[in-house]
DNA sequence: CTGTTAGCGCGTTCAT
DNA sequence: ATGAACGCGCTAACAG
C-alpha cells in the first residue's frame, strides 16, 4: 500500500554530506559544484550532480545566510491594511523591483494597529531581513534607530518616520489636493467641501492644508465650515455629504481626501447626478467610465522607488538620508468639471 | 562629526555568547532566559536581561531554524500577476489566517510566466519554507511530488494542480456562469454571448462550461456563435463587444469570465446603455454604485481556507488530498436584470 | 539553578 | 583538484 495518497513519509532531507558520500567525494566537493565557485574535474562534478539529483538535494540557505554572517535575500514590507488596493499596488511595484536584484519580499501587516507595529518589526529583524521598508501607523519610530546602527536599510513609505531619521519615499499630497482644488475654483466654485478621514494621519494633513492653500489663494479663509474629517468607514462618508447638502448654503463642490471617503461621496452623490463637482484622492478601477475625475499617481511607482532605495543603501550605506515624492496629477473626467452654478 | 546622519557604522551584532560574557553566565544561561523555557533565578534572569538591551541584543532565528532541523516560520505564496486586484486579496486572506498561527507569509511572483514557476518554486523551498501555496501557472506541477513527500505542505489555490496529487481551493466556477446565466435566460434572454480570455485556464474552462450547460437547459445547443475567447486585454475586450453588436441578430445580454473581461465590456457598452444586460465574474470596488451584476465571492476566504489547509497538514500531515470549494453567488445590482426585448 | 559538550548544514582557511 | 578542520549562532542532552 505505498500509495500516492499515503501522505508524505517524513524521510530527512539530503546534506551536502548525504551527496557527497553517494558521489564518493568529501561534502566540500559537493558545495564547490553546487556554488559553481571552486575548480572541480568535469567528471566529478557529473558524478556530484547526478547524485544530488537522485537525493533530490536542495542546498539549504539558511545554513548558507547563516555562515555568511546572516546576510538573507529577503526584505519586509511592514503595511497596516492588506485589504487596501492602494497597498497592494505599492507592493507590486516593491515585488518586482526586488525580484531584478534576487531579493523576495515577505509582507507582514500591523492591521492599522499602532501598538502591533513594533513587533511585527521585531518577528521581521529575528528574521535578519536585509531591509525594512514600510509604512508606519505607530506615533513613534525611534526604536529602530539602534537598527539602522547595524545596517539595516530602513525606507519609510507614503507616511515619513518620526522621532526617526530615515529615508521616506511620499506622495506630492499638498500639490495634490491643491491643484484639484485650483482647478474647481478656476471653474467659479467657492463653496468647496473636503471629506476625509481624521488628519492625524502625514497624508491627511498634508492633503487638507493643500485644499486650505487653494482656497486661500482666492480670497476663501474659513474653510472650516466645509471641512469633514470624521472617521470615513462608508456610511458616516455618505452621511458627511447629506449633512453637508442640507446646509443653508450647500457645497457646489466636493473633494475626497483619500479612496474611502472617495466612495462614501460617490455613494451618496447618485441621487444627485450633474449637481456637485467631485474629484476623488486615488485613482481606481473603472473610474473613467463612471467618468470619476480623481487625483491620480503611479502607487507602484511609490513600491519601485523604495525598493530601488533599499538596494541602494545595501550597496553603499552612507549619505544623508534621502526623501523622495512621487507626483500626484488631476486626471479630468467629467465629475470635476462641472462649473459652479451661476449666481442668481 | 559623529552625527546621526553620519551613516551606519556597520558595527558586529550582540550574539548569546556577547550578552552572556557581559551578564558573567554562560550562552546557555542567555539562551534560557530568551526562550523563557528552562529555570533561571530571577535575579541573574535581570541580569541578562540588562545586558541583551544594552546590546540591542536581537535573537537570530535563522541559528535557531538551523538548530531545530531547519524548520521555519515562513508560509510562501506564489502568485501569476500582483497587479491583479483578485489575488492580493487573496493573499490578504493568506497573511491574516498564518498570522494566527504565528507563520509570516513570503510573496513571489512568476509574472504569468509558466516558464518562471519552477524556479520561483525552487528558490522558495532553498529557503525552506514551511509550506507552499500557489496559484499554479505551469502545465505541469509534478516536480513537486518529491518535496511533498518531504512533509512541506504544498496547497494549489484557484486551480487545481496537474500531474500532482494535491490539495486545491477553487471556486465553484461553473455554478457560477451558470448561475447567472439561467437568471437571464428566465428574463427571456436566449442570445447570449459569453466574453473572456482563452479557455486554457482552469478557471475560465469551467466558467464556459457553466454558460454552455445553462443554456442547453433552455434549448440552445449552439453558443458558438456568442463565445469570444481571444485574449482580453482591455481594448480587445471592447472590440469582441462590437463585433457582438454588429451581428444580423446581437446578443441581448453578455457575461463576462473575468475581471478583465468586465472591464472591457463596461466600457464598450457605455455608448449602449440600457439595451444590454450585462453581468460579470468578480465583484469590485463600487460595482454596487455603477449598477453592474456580478457572480461574486470572497476571495480572501479562498486564502483563509489554503492557509488553514496548510496549518492543519502541518499537525497532520497524513491523509487523502482535499478539495474546497468556495461558493460563487450572484448579486442582481439592474445591468443584468434587463429583460429581453420582446420580439415584435 | 547553571555550565559544558556537541552538532544543525554550510563555506572559508589552510593543507595536501 | 580535493579534503580536514573549524566556526557561523543557537539549543538539546547531559552533567554538576
Amino acid at each position: 500500500m505505498s500509495g500516492a495518497d499515503a501522505g508524505p513519509a517524513t524521510q530527512p532531507r539530503a546534506t551536502l554530506a548525504d551527496v557527497g558520500k553517494l558521489a564518493g567525494v568529501s561534502p566540500k566537493t559537493v558545495s564547490r559544484v553546487m556554488l559553481e565557485n571552486g575548480a572541480v574535474s568535469a567528471e566529478t562534478k557529473e558524478r556530484v550532480m547526478a547524485a544530488a539529483r537522485a537525493l533530490r538535494f536542495r542546498p539549504n540557505n539558511l545554513a548558507r545566510s547563516l555562515r555568511h554572517g546572516s546576510v538573507t535575500t529577503t526584505v519586509a514590507f511592514v503595511i497596516g491594511d492588506l485589504t487596501n488596493p492602494f497597498y497592494f499596488l505599492v507592493a507590486a511595484g516593491i515585488e518586482r523591483e526586488l525580484a531584478k536584484h534576487g531579493l523576495m519580499m515577505i509582507l507582514a501587516a500591523t492591521d492599522d494597529d499602532p501598538g502591533s507595529e513594533a513587533r511585527v518589526v521585531e518577528t521581521l529583524l529575528k528574521q535578519r531581513v536585509r531591509a525594512l521598508l514600510m509604512v508606519p501607523i505607530a506615533s513613534d519610530q525611534s526604536y529602530l534607530e539602534g537598527e539602522r546602527q547595524l545596517g539595516t536599510p530602513v525606507i519609510f513609505i507614503d507616511r515619513p518616520a518620526k522621532n526617526l531619521v530615515a529615508d521616506s519615499v511620499v506622495l506630492q499630497n499638498f500639490e495634490g489636493t491643491a491643484d484639484a482644488v485650483r482647478a474647481l475654483t478656476a471653474a467659479g466654485h467657492r463653496r468647496i467641501a473636503f471629506i476625509c478621514s481624521p488628519a492625524g494621519l502625514y497624508t491627511h494633513q498634508q492633503r487638507l492644508a493643500g485644499y486650505r492653500q487653494a482656497l486661500r489663494e482666492v480670497g476663501v479663509t474659513d474653510t472650516a465650515p466645509w471641512e469633514r474629517l470624521e472617521e470615513v468607514g462608508g456610511p458616516s462618508a455618505a452621511e458627511s455629504v447629506e449633512s453637508l447638502l442640507a446646509m443653508d448654503e450647500p457645497p457646489t463642490a466636493i473633494v475626497a481626501g483619500n479612496n474611502k471617503a472617495s466612495s462614501g461621496v460617490i455613494h451618496a452623490l447618485r441621487g444627485h447626478p450633474d449637481e456637485i463637482a467631485f474629484v476623488g484622492f486615488d485613482d481606481f478601477e473603472l473610474a473613467d467610465a463612471a467618468g470619476i475625475s480623481v487625483i491620480a499617481y503611479d502607487p507602484a511607482e511609490l513600491g519601485r522607488r523604495a525598493a530601488r532605495l533599499a538596494v541602494s543603501r545595501l550597496q553603499d550605506p552612507i549619505g544623508p538620508p534621502q526623501h523622495v515624492e512621487i507626483p500626484t496629477h488631476l486626471i479630468a473626467r467629467g465629475s470635476g468639471e462641472i462649473p459652479a452654478p451661476s449666481v442668481g
